[in-house]
DNA sequence: TGCAAAATAGCACGACCGTTCGTTTCCGCC
DNA sequence: GGCGGAAACGAACGGTCGTGCTATTTTGCA
């Protein structure tokens, strides 16, 4: 997890190590494969576009990756890094349970917001890999699989706390979350409709409304539901 | 509408009109263009591999259409025809209100799961061209707005019948269900998730249940309510 | 300052792309 | 049977793509 500055580094027999440039440069021209790729999709970014872009030649760029497979995997995992980082980091400094999910959500949004001129490659990405088997697909599966977990567990831990009916299904939860999600990125991006934001908001308090705790059912907060989370499937 | 063939047709000075070889190897090629777009998405699909498919010569298929965005279009308004066929169609025959927008969520939903080894290719191009302007992206934009239209009208109608609550935001109400099939369409062709089906179905009860009458409220079906319904903007 | 290695450039290859053009095959009608 | 137009073909063009190669420049340390 040491981000991009990647660990072969580290391994190197005994001699010089910090040659930085390469690596500087190399995130250079991974920030703007990054922007090229919220553009034109994953498929669409090429070595040639990205040369033009980052003022150097196409075989200087090339040489960085290796291959252009291994060009879009860097993107993946670059991508990851920021949205981990922009969402889910500032997100754990909530308390758990309701306030740390809102705050996903709310930090989701902004983020797809604030994309809807750039693009969210874990959108764009599932439909251009959905059926195109390979290396990159399976890091794109992988980083949105953990992303989901992530949101999983704040919501299993929302529940935990009483914040949210015990009956929750997590996952069920998620599945509608997640739809809100597309739905936004859909509207805002591709049919430019105004308030999608707010449509998304206010759907996902109906969500929230909809699993938290029944009046007088459960009182909030109660001390005896902090027990140790059960193992889900 | 009247479908592929096109009208050209029957504007012609007065002799042969029935030499359907043309009309008839044009439909033969959008249909496995359709096919091939599905899987590749719209930009993927090649006038090469399109020839390959239908063993004709990439000329041949080149005539068919004058450019590939003219064949892009015309695979979109081929989707387009097929999916109203499908799904908007059979659910007219179900009586306005709740039965035919569950109809429309069924008939959907079951579209998108048929689809999951072939795409669908309104969310697809939704993606591939949200920032791509240009006439492929104008009528994808038509398609898709037509086909929210009606799901916006059905559930005016299901307002209308009092089998909805009278305050139901029919737009905020469409986002929702939307979110859902996107959900599914994500859920069971990208991550592969089982039973992301049932998810959709499960959360379109429950969207259901929140902008239904409430009970007591206003009984199901009050003849009242069948007044012309009110324009929306 | 000089040297080895890393970083970048330059060039060429083969493959595929959409498109054009001239030719050839096919079909319906006189 | 032959004529005319539609349909399909085949070859070629200019372009971009990813990817190897071999120089050349740049970099970091002795």
């Amino acid at each position: 997890m040491t981000d991009s500055v990647d660990s072969s580094l580290l391994e190197l027999p005994a001699p010089q190590r910090l040659l930085m440039k390469g690596q500087q440069t190399r995130a250079t021209i991974l920030d703007a494969a990054l922007g090229l790729a919220s553009q034109m999709g994953l498929e669409g970014l090429s070595i040639g576009a990205l040369a033009e872009v980052t003022r150097m030649s196409k075989s200087g760029v090339f040489a960085h990756f290796g291959s252009r497979e291994e060009l879009q995997i860097s993107v993946v995992r670059e991508y990851h890094a920021k949205f981990k980082e922009e969402v889910f980091v500032p997100a754990m400094r909530q308390p758990r349970g309701l306030p740390r999910l809102k705050a996903l959500f709310d930090l989701w949004v902004r983020r797809v917001s604030v994309e809807i001129d750039s693009g969210c490659l874990y959108i764009s990405g599932a439909v251009e890999f959905d059926d195109r088997p390979g290396p990159v697909r399976d890091a794109l599966v992988a980083m949105v699989l953990s992303w989901q977990d992530a949101l999983e567990r704040a919501i299993a831990m929302a529940v935990d706390e009483g914040h949210l009916r015990a009956d929750t299904e997590a996952e069920q939860m998620l599945f509608e979350v997640h739809g809100l999600i597309l739905a936004l990125h859909h509207d805002a991006r591709f049919l430019c409709k105004p308030g999608a934001v707010d449509r998304a908001r206010a759907a996902f308090a109906r969500v929230l409304a909809h699993y938290a705790t029944a009046p007088g059912e459960r009182s909030i907060a109660t001390p005896a539901a902090r027990l140790p989370r059960k193992a889900r499937g």
